[in-house]
DNA sequence: CTTGTAGTATTACATCTGTCGTTCTCCCGG
DNA sequence: CCGGGAGAACGACAGATGTAATACTACAAG
């Protein structure tokens, strides 16, 4: 349990629609990108050039020149930042308990017998995988 | 399926800080929610009323004089608050798929099997409630 | 070589948040 | 009636974010 530095990578709504994109191709130009999240939003292209600059500033994502465009890349998985956010949600909300959060879910929020089924197969999986 | 609104009431770390003051004495003055986030942090006291009167600017909260005091208190509860925040978060990260939300805790995050114990305890709970 | 243009760089501005310093006011003790 | 304090009111400032206009640059077509 060396997980005890505070640093969560939050991202905004916006920030997080960004990188979808670019975790979705692997990489994109700022053009690429700005397309992407056209449906929607209709954001200005120096916008979107904007934000990827100031996401790199933070360390989220490189970009190397192609010509004379920008190719951006992420530099951290889809996968990190969830567990980041989801991380600072239950620490903020139920002060790191996970249970707390999952008990929260399946009581307070509305959620259908159907879901409850499905989570209750992946929980016996879940059990299964440790045991074996 | 109405819930279709997207008005969360997203609270940083400091303002759920505040509110958790305010959820735990019901109502406090100024003074007490400072001496209350002394622990840990060292606010100035105005910086307390500054947040405090922001959070009522926002409909968060609200005050009433008592001599030359404020005493404030939350209009919204803990609970609402964290079903909107759990499910911003649910929306922005899994596309508002609970059960994406479950996977993604029974997997890629550190739970202990005492804890998976616990969670398909609550789980079986809910299904009976459902059913009875 | 000139120019249009695609695309980046720079600058700007409003809002929200964290954080106070300063000022104003009003009541209590003398 | 007056001065000191306690506490609220107001104003400030920096950093992050959302949003974009404008300026600059370099290449391709003529």
């Amino acid at each position: 349990m060396t997980a005890e530095q505070h640093t969560y990578q939050d991202l905004t709504e916006l920030q997080l629609a960004l990188m979808e994109v670019l975790w979705e191709k692997g990489e994109a130009t700022v053009a690429e990108v700005h397309d992407a999240l056209l449906e929607g939003r209709g954001l200005a292209m120096t916008t979107v050039a904007t934000l990827l600059s100031r996401l790199e500033k933070r360390g989220i994502v490189v970009h190397r020149s192609e010509g004379r465009q920008y190719v951006y890349e992420p530099l951290v998985s889809r996968d990190v930042v969830c567990d980041s956010m989801v991380s600072a949600l239950t620490d903020r909300l139920f002060s790191g308990d996970v249970t707390a959060l999952m008990s929260h879910l399946l009581t307070a929020s509305a959620i259908s017998p159907g879901d409850l089924a499905r989570v209750r197969r992946m929980i016996e999986q879940s059990t299964e995988t440790r045991h074996g």
